[in-house]
DNA sequence: CTGAAAGCGCTTACAG
DNA sequence: CTGAAAGCGCTTACAG
C-alpha cells in the first residue's frame, strides 16, 4: 500500500480504521469529527504520505482550488510585476494560479476564460482587451475581477487607477513647466484606458486654454516598434512638441530610446508607469507611478473576497487604486525647441539628482474618484 | 438539455444518436470511428457547444493538458521574459500553463512540484533553487525539464547558458580594455549558475596573470537591495576595483542606480543579462546577452518532445543555448581612477552611439560546448 | 467499427 | 458524531 503507489484517501480510512467519509470530513475541516477520530485520521495521512487529488476534489465538488489569470503579455514589465503580487497574495491562500497571455486578442481571451470556467477555477482576474470583451459569455457564478482596465460584464469587479485623472496631472505637470506644444503617444483608444488617458490630455490642454494639435496625438503606436517612426515624424513638424507623454510603459520603453537616437534628450517627458532604471537614465524618467504591486494584490484581495462570499454581489463601482507622479527630471524640462543646446542639457549621470521611488507625490485616494472630473 | 445547463457528452451523444463512448472516441480523435458517424457527433458538439471537461479527463485519464512552470520569482525581468516564451509554445500547442514562484525557497519549491504532479501535469519546467532540489522526488514518469540551471535529477533535462564560458568572456573584455581590477558583484555561490561564473570570472583573471583580491569579490548580494552597499564599500577601499560585473539582471538593476549615486559611472560594467534602457544609459551598458526568450522557447519544445516520448529519456547531457556579449560602451570604457573626470568621460545622451540588440557579437554554439573549458 | 460495464478518487445528499 | 450509497463526467479495458 505505502510501497510504491500514492496513497488515496481509502488507504488513508483504513489505517485510521474509520470509514473512507470521515476521513474526508478530517481533509476538509468539517469540525463534526469527534477530536480523537480526527488525530487518529491526521496520523495516518502524515504516515502515509497523503496528498489529495485535486480533479477527482473538483469534478465532485464543482469547484477547483485555483484562479485563473488572463493578461495581455507576461512578457511585459508592467504586467509581470502586477501578476507577481497577484501570485503571491494567492499562493498564501492556498490557490494555484493558471496563467495565460492573450496577446489582446478577444477570442482568445473569451477562448482562455472559457478554459478557466470549464476547469472550475474559484474565480478569475482578467486584464480585459475591451471593456464588452467578456458581457455576454456564461460564466455560472464564476467570480470576475478586471484588473488595470474597466470590464462592464455583470456582477463583476473592477479595479484600476484614475486614467483620466492622472493623465491630466502628467499632462499639468508639463504645462506647469511651460510646455505649450505636447505630444501624446498611445496604442489605440478602442482600449478604454487608453482613451480615458486621451481624454485626461484634453482637459488639461482645454483648462490652460492650449490647442489641440492633431498632429501631436499619435495614437497608433500598438508597440514599441511603432514608436521611433511617430517620434521621427514628431520632430519633423515644421512646429514640433516640446514635450512628450507616453501612456504606457511598452510606449515608454520604445520612447527613451528614440529621443537618444534623434538627438531630442531635452524634450519633456512624462511616462505613464514606472520602469527599472528610469531614475538611472539622462535625464532620469518623470513617471506617472501606476504602481502593478498594489493593483494587483488589491485585485487579488478582492477577488478572494468574492470567492469567500464575502463581497455583497450586483453592480459595484470600480475600485481606484491612489497613484501619483514621481518627478525625476524629464518631466521638469523647461521647452526647448533648438537641438542645438542639447550637449550642454543632457548632463552627466553622475551630477543627475536621484529620486527614489518611495519619495514619490502620492495623492491620497481621496484626491482621485472613481470617475473624477471625467463629465 | 441545451437550455441553461452546460452540455456532457451524453449529451452529445444522445443528440447524435451514438453511444456515449463513441462520442468520446471523437473527442478524443480515435481513427477507428466511421466517417458518417464521426460528422453527426461533430455537429451535436458544435451545435450543444460541448466542451469536456478537464477535471473528469484527467482523473480518469491520468494526464491533464497542463504544464507546471517554477520560477524564482514571475517578477523578474529576466523571468518574465523567459516564461513569457514558454506560455506561447505551450497554449499554442494546447497547454494551460500553472504559474508558481519559489523566491527560491526549497521547501516551497518541492511542495509546488508536488501539487503539479498531484493536478497531473503533463509536464514540469523548473528553474530549480538548487540542482539537487528535486533529486529524491518521487514523480512517477512526470517529465522535467530545468531551465537556467542545471538541475542533477534522474532523467531530466536541463537548459542552459554556458555560465562559465560566458562569465569569462565578460571578464576578458573588461581584461581587453586594460582593466585589472575587476569586481564581481553576485547572489549566493550555492546557485550552481552563480558559481559556475565566479569560476569563469576567476579563470579569465588566472589566464591574465591577474591576482584575484577576495576583497574585489562580493557575493554577497541576494538582490538589488544589497548593491549599494556592496558598491559604497568596494569605493571605499584603498585600491577599488576599475570596473565591475554583475550576475544577474537583479543586481545589474540595482548597479545601474548605485554607479549613478556614488558619481562613478566611468567604472567599467559588463551585466550579465540584457535589460530595457541598457541602451539608453549613460554610459551604456554592456550586456551578456542571456536571451530568455531563446532558452524559453527551447525549454518549452524539449518538454513537449518529451511529453510525447520523441526524446529518448535516460541520461542526457543539459542544452547549452547560445549567448553572446553586446558591447555598448559600459564594458569598453579605459580604466579610470580618478572620480574627477567623470564630468568629462560620460558623454550626453544624444552623441551616444546606440548598438541594436540584434547587434550583438553572437557566440556559435559550436564556440561553447556543454561544459567548455570548465576543467 | 461500436457498445455496456466498471471505475478514476473524491464529495454530496441522505440516513442513523 | 459516523457511515453506506450514489455519482461528478469522463476513459479504460473488455467484448462483440
Amino acid at each position: 500500500m505505502s510501497a510504491g503507489k500514492e496513497a488515496i484517501l481509502r488507504d488513508v480510512a483504513g489505517l485510521a480504521g474509520v470509514s473512507i467519509k470521515t476521513a474526508s470530513r478530517v481533509l476538509n475541516e468539517d469540525p463534526r469529527v469527534a477530536p480523537l477520530t480526527r488525530a487518529k485520521v491526521l496520523s495516518a495521512m502524515s504516515q502515509l504520505e497523503y496528498r489529495p487529488d485535486p480533479a477527482a476534489r473538483s469534478l465532485r465538488a464543482g469547484r477547483d482550488r485555483s484562479v485563473g489569470v488572463v493578461v495581455d503579455s507576461i512578457g511585459d514589465v508592467f504586467v509581470a510585476s502586477l501578476v507577481s503580487s497577484i501570485e503571491t497574495l494567492l499562493a498564501d491562500a492556498g490557490y494555484q494560479v493558471l496563467m495565460a497571455s492573450s496577446h489582446r486578442d478577444i477570442d482568445r481571451e473569451r477562448a482562455i476564460v472559457q478554459d478557466f470556467h470549464q476547469r472550475r477555477c474559484a474565480g478569475v482576474i482578467v486584464m480585459p482587451s475591451s471593456r464588452d470583451s467578456l458581457n455576454d459569455m456564461r460564466l455560472g457564478d464564476l467570480p470576475v475581477v478586471f484588473v488595470d482596465r474597466k470590464g462592464d460584464r455583470a456582477d463583476s469587479q473592477s479595479v484600476v487607477v484614475d486614467d483620466f485623472e492622472l493623465a491630466r496631472l502628467a499632462t499639468q505637470h508639463l504645462i506647469d513647466h511651460g510646455h505649450q506644444r505636447i505630444g501624446i503617444l498611445s496604442d489605440s483608444r478602442t482600449v478604454s484606458t487608453t482613451d480615458s488617458r486621451h481624454l485626461g490630455y484634453c482637459r488639461a490642454m482645454q483648462d490652460a486654454g492650449l490647442a489641440i494639435d492633431p498632429a501631436l496625438v499619435r495614437d497608433d503606436c500598438p508597440d514599441e516598434r511603432f514608436v521611433l517612426g511617430a517620434v521621427t515624424e514628431l520632430f519633423a513638424l515644421e512646429s514640433p512638441p516640446t514635450a512628450l507623454i507616453s501612456t504606457n510603459t511598452r510606449l515608454s520603453l520604445g520612447v527613451v530610446p528614440a529621443l537618444h537616437l534623434v538627438g531630442r534628450t531635452h524634450t519633456g517627458f512624462v511616462a505613464f508607469g514606472d520602469f527599472p532604471m528610469a531614475a538611472s537614465l539622462t535625464p532620469a524618467v518623470t513617471v506617472i507611478d501606476h504602481s502593478p504591486r498594489r493593483i494587483g494584490g488589491i485585485a487579488a484581495h478582492t477577488l478572494l473576497k468574492r470567492i469567500n462570499g464575502e463581497l455583497a454581489t450586483g453592480v459595484s463601482e470600480p475600485i481606484v487604486v491612489s497613484a501619483g507622479l514621481i518627478p525625476r527630471g524629464s518631466g521638469e524640462l523647461p521647452p526647448c525647441a533648438d537641438a542645438s543646446t542639447v550637449a550642454s542639457r543632457s548632463g552627466s549621470g553622475a551630477t543627475q539628482v536621484f529620486w527614489p521611488i518611495d519619495k514619490g507625490v502620492e495623492m491620497t485616494s481621496a484626491a482621485i474618484t472613481a470617475e473624477g472630473g471625467r463629465r
